[in-house]
DNA sequence: AGCGCGTGTCATCAA
DNA sequence: TCTTGATGACACGCG
């Protein structure tokens, strides 16, 4: 949501009727708001928003001059939060706002946003959309327009302004029923009987009166509500979505007959709105106007670029003819129609590319003339069979984005089978301006209407040996085809120029496809993150399928690579274990040559003490005694006993001969 | 030409 | 059922 400077706020005067883009709309299923912004002190006026806020869906800028922010009525007035006074007095305050000529247009659904401003400094622009507001509005009192076709039947409207404008009651019965206009008059038509014939009687500095006061009771609210409308514009694109997907639609701009206004002055004009709006206007202005400057773009970029088809032109999704109908913007608005046009044309330059990136692929592919609905309008030749050229020679399109890719890709693709990434770049891309042909298109494609260009047997080379020849299913041919086409490199690097040979091969079909979201956040991206983009994006099967592969690819290569260097790892890790254990080994085979040293000097120590212990002792009748006869016992007591082998028990003396052994 | 290594990719399984 | 990680197997490029 983009707030405006109000149209007083640079004291010329200046009007800005600002028609909101809004690209977000997923398949470019575009939503034209239409706003009049009112001059304040309009305390009515927020009366008229606290009435209308959640329940009214009553689209229009509030005037917060305290903070300088507008909001819209919606944001202004979430659902829940604020008492709804919208039962009682939006009927009553809907018809003030009438008496007054406030201009008061409501949300309009034409599939395009657009920022418009319109110097005020003519009066006739200004007064037309202030009769156009007030038309659309379903005259109220001193409206000098028929409202016959938005008012329910019984709703009271102004006689007089119902007789004013025949013919445009005429036309804009024709016109589906606003929903805004609707609840508002459905709302005021409950009150009619009562209030109806008294707003005629009642002047506005009566009304304007009780309107203070109950502006002054409402001034807290009001507050709280402006810092509502902080937060509204606070939010994400992504909650902004949800908040234009939230609203209802509205009245068709287109069908909105031309009117006679009253200016809120008591003089009424007949005014087109159509040259109301296309009065002066100043994109750039508008543009500067929106705070976030949304609305930015280099402009080398714009000059740079090729005259485009209109821009609603390439919208395969949104059918020009349906969303922005010429007959009903000629009809009502037949300079606006025009406007539009050039005006989306224009935005489409000038529109910052984060809002491209937000918007669906079709959009990128419309400022590059890729949309394959349109593609065979666009690029069809005479001489093509499908209507549909890849022969880059042939198309002046494709020889400006790549003729450089083409002159080197001439010798490898000759020797190629299976590079359809070279195809993708050369042709795909650039023969095509982004139009990518479906597999099975290309492989019936008629190259006999090339004379003699290399790329007909490069692509005869290219699609060869590939599975997708016998598959009919898109997808999976897709997916082998880019699988299989991922092996032949060599050619690749000869094919792709500096830039291309720097980009992964995914990153190439990619950009081969027009897919616009990079390789990094396909990969990285988390997989509700991931669903949601796609879910916000237009993309064809093929694109589709590229993206999930990519992903797929990306995922199972950094997997690889965290599995091989996990191997490694493991295997460095068991080769350190290997050196350490038999650092370890070495080591107890030291102590243990050690222990053993030790254990046979004990052992001859222990040898040399028994031999010399027998070589002092002495039987009964003094004689030395044979230590192969008799052996030392050391009893419990500590006793030393001289005892014969032979008395010794066979267990006693096993143990005996371990520990003479030992 | 053959070999080893690194890398990407696919298929498969398990969580 | 889908997604993701892990891993074996294979193909390819490169030195």
């Amino acid at each position: 949501m983009k707030y405006l400077k109000p149209w007083w706020s640079d004291g010329g005067g200046l009007l800005h009727l600002t028609i909101l883009l809004s690209l977000a709309e997923l398949h470019l299923d575009l939503d034209l708001d239409l706003y009049l912004l009112l001059p304040p002190p309009t305390r009515l006026w927020d009366e008229l928003l606290l009435a209308s806020g959640p329940t009214s869906s009553a689209y229009a800028l509030s005037p917060f001059p305290a903070s300088g922010v507008w909001g819209r009525a919606d944001q202004l007035h979430p659902k829940g939060r604020e008492p709804d006074p919208a039962a009682e007095s939006a009927g009553r305050l809907l018809r003030e706002v009438r008496a007054l000529g406030v201009p008061f247009i409501p949300r309009t659904r034409v599939d395009a946003w657009l920022v418009h401003s319109v110097a005020a400094g003519d009066a006739d622009g200004a007064h037309g959309l202030l009769g156009a507001a007030a038309a659309s509005s379903a005259g109220g009192v001193g409206a000098s327009v028929d409202d016959s076709s938005q008012a329910a039947p019984g709703d009271g409207g102004d006689p007089r302004a119902a007789a004013s404008s025949p013919l445009d009651a005429g036309e804009e019965e024709k016109a589906p029923a606003e929903p805004t206009a609707q609840v508002l008059d459905a709302a005021a038509s409950q009150e009619n009987e009562v209030l109806g014939e008294r707003h005629q009687e009642v002047g506005h500095s009566s009304q304007n009166k009780e309107n203070e006061q109950r502006v002054s009771a409402q001034e807290k609210k009001l507050q709280h509500k402006n810092e509502d409308a902080h937060e509204a514009a606070d939010k994400p694109d992504w909650e902004a979505e949800k908040t234009t997907e939230s609203r209802n639609e509205g009245l068709l701009l287109g069908d909105t007959p031309p009117v006679s206004i009253n200016d809120g002055m008591n003089s009424t004009h007949n005014v087109n709105f159509s040259q109301a709006i296309s009065h002066d206007v100043n994109l750039h202005e508008a543009m500067l106007l929106c705070p976030d400057n949304t609305f930015r773009r280099d402009p080398v970029a714009r000059t740079s670029q090729p005259p485009q088809e209109p821009f609603l032109h390439l919208n395969s999704h949104t059918n020009s003819e349906q969303t922005l109908p010429g007959t009903n913007w000629t009809g009502f608005l037949p300079l606006v129609g025009n406007q539009i046009h050039l005006t989306s044309e224009d935005l489409l330059h000038d529109l910052d590319i984060n809002i491209f990136d937000e918007i669906s692929l079709m959009s990128l592919a419309t400022e590059e003339g890729f949309d394959p609905m349109e593609v065979p309008q666009l690029f069809q030749e005479p001489d093509s069979d499908s209507g549909l050229s890849l022969n880059s020679s042939h198309n002046s399109t494709s020889v400006t984005k790549s003729n450089s890719s083409h002159s080197m890709c001439e010798g490898g693709a000759t020797g190629s089978s299976s590079d359809l990434e070279s195809l993708s770049h050369h042709d795909l891309e650039g023969a095509v301006g982004g139009y990518y042909p479906e597999p099975n298109k290309l492989c019936h494609v008629d190259h006999r209407s090339d004379s003699g260009f290399h790329g007909d047997l490069a692509f005869q080379h290219l699609f060869h040996n590939h599975t997708y020849h016998l598959q009919p299913s898109g997808l999976e041919s897709t997916s082998n085809s880019f699988s299989q086409y991922g092996k032949s490199q060599k050619i690749q690097g000869r094919c792709l120029n500096d830039t291309d040979r720097n980009l992964s091969r995914d990153e190439r079909r990619a950009k081969a496809l027009h897919i616009p979201f990079s390789v990094d956040e396909i990969v990285r991206m988390p997989v509700e993150s991931f669903n949601n983009m796609l879910s916000r994006h237009y993309l064809t099967d093929l694109q589709m399928s590229l993206i999930r592969d990519i992903r797929r690819r990306g995922k199972n290569k950094v997997a690889a690579q965290n599995c091989r260097k996990r191997k490694l790892d493991i295997i460095l890790n068991l080769e350190d274990d290997v050196c350490n254990l038999q650092a370890k080994k070495e080591i107890l085979k030291r102590e243990r040559a050690q222990y053993n040293k030790a254990i046979n000097i004990l052992k001859q120590k222990l040898h040399n003490l028994y031999r010399d212990i027998f070589s002092r002792l002495r039987d009964d009748e003094g004689r030395p005694v044979n230590p192969n006869q008799y052996t030392l016992q050391c009893s419990q007591d500590g006793s030393v006993l001289i005892v014969p082998k032979e008395l010794m028990a066979p267990g006693h003396r096993k143990e005996n001969q371990k520990g003479k052994t030992k």
